[in-house]
DNA sequence: AAATAGTAGTTAAGAGTGTTAAATTCATTG
DNA sequence: CAATGAATTTAACACTCTTAACTACTATTT
């Protein structure tokens, strides 16, 4: 942060420095840790100007949070281009969402409210999220073309075993290495695809 | 907690009276309302009296975690002593993971540090929960007895699948009614515990 | 009965939190 | 140079957890 001159900075770096002091304290302290003074102390401010960018704390979490499902769907976006069978299509994309949940785990924490992390808004409402969703719904559709119920449904429990085992191998890592996780991972979720043909 | 006379109260009463004030601002509040002077006014006390009984908020939380375990535990145990078939365990021992997370969502939030609860202690080292294990780990092994490693990739499966489908359950119970995803969770489960054979 | 010891409970304070209003600095313009 | 306006900080409020110091009361001992 001292690297570059404060005043040389613009709005919109100064937007992203805090966001960024933000998401670095929390990955090394946790996110009970983080504190709008610290933010600002990090970034060379005193803490009022943090309310100029972000009315309030739980403001600046859901920032992160949007960012965070922003990021998720460009890469489901990426994968749908990229493949074009289904079953290929949803393994990549529950890689994907593996992948992101150990890369960036503090916003991951943000986005399910776990470890600390607390923020009021409600997950449900995000666009991101249910283009996501419409994603993989189109896909799990795409091969198995069952009633709208059938499909949600589907989704549903997806989404679940996704996030089941990425949070407990994440609380578990200390007991259970995560490679060894990541490997149950891929292997419940491709039986998941193979069993809905 | 004005009914009984605070001078009556028996030491255990008055730790009870703790316990129970902060899970009931957790249930209408959430976790990140509940504070120590909120405890102390609610069971007639000054701040510092609750410090007699927990030697901090810490310890109060991982005390209602332990709590929770030990419930579970318990409930485990009768529901073995209940059933022989091992696949009728196992959707039991399924099903009352569910019953208590939404029966006692605060208590169910704080041992998984969901929702605004916090605790520093470390969720493994319970030795209910490594009990838990052991009964569930048993289970499997009574009807394909594997390899130590296969059964524990099968708990952490049965694990992750159940406390998955619990959590989203609770973040979309505003869009998918709860009896609904109830519904969706016995299915998955059925099948997981079929799909074992 | 008086003095002392011990306990139950309180108030007060330190350090930190989110947040806002007031004050201050600083640069630019008339 | 004076004055306006924006940028930034200081100061404050109402909380948080937590501990030290103090008070009030009870019970025992002399």
């Amino acid at each position: 942060m001292e690297v570059i001159e404060r005043k040389q900075r613009t709005r919109e770096q100064t937007r992203q420095g805090i966001v960024f002091t933000a998401k670095d304290i929390a990955r090394r302290e946790g996110w009970q840790a983080v504190s709008i003074r610290k933010i600002a102390d990090a970034i060379d401010y005193s803490a009022p100007i943090v309310y100029e960018y972000f009315d309030s704390k739980d403001i600046l979490l859901n920032e992160i949070r949007t960012e965070g499902f922003r990021f998720l769907r460009e890469e489901y976006n990426r994968i749908m281009k990229l493949y074009r069978d289904p079953e290929k299509r949803l393994y990549e994309i529950s890689l994907i969402q593996w992948k992101f949940a150990f890369e960036q785990p503090e916003t991951y924490q943000v986005m399910y409210n776990l470890n600390g992390a607390f923020c009021q808004v409600s997950i449900c409402g995000s666009q991101d999220l249910e283009d996501m969703a419409g994603l993989v719904r189109e896909t799990i559709f795409s091969f198995i073309p069952k009633s709208r119920e059938s499909i949600q449904k589907l989704y549903f429990e997806w989404w679940s075993i996704s996030h089941g085992l990425i949070t407990m191998s994440m609380i578990l890592k200390d007991q259970q290495p995560v490679d060894q996780s990541e490997l149950i991972y891929r292997d419940t979720l491709r039986r998941f695809i193979r069993n809905l043909r």
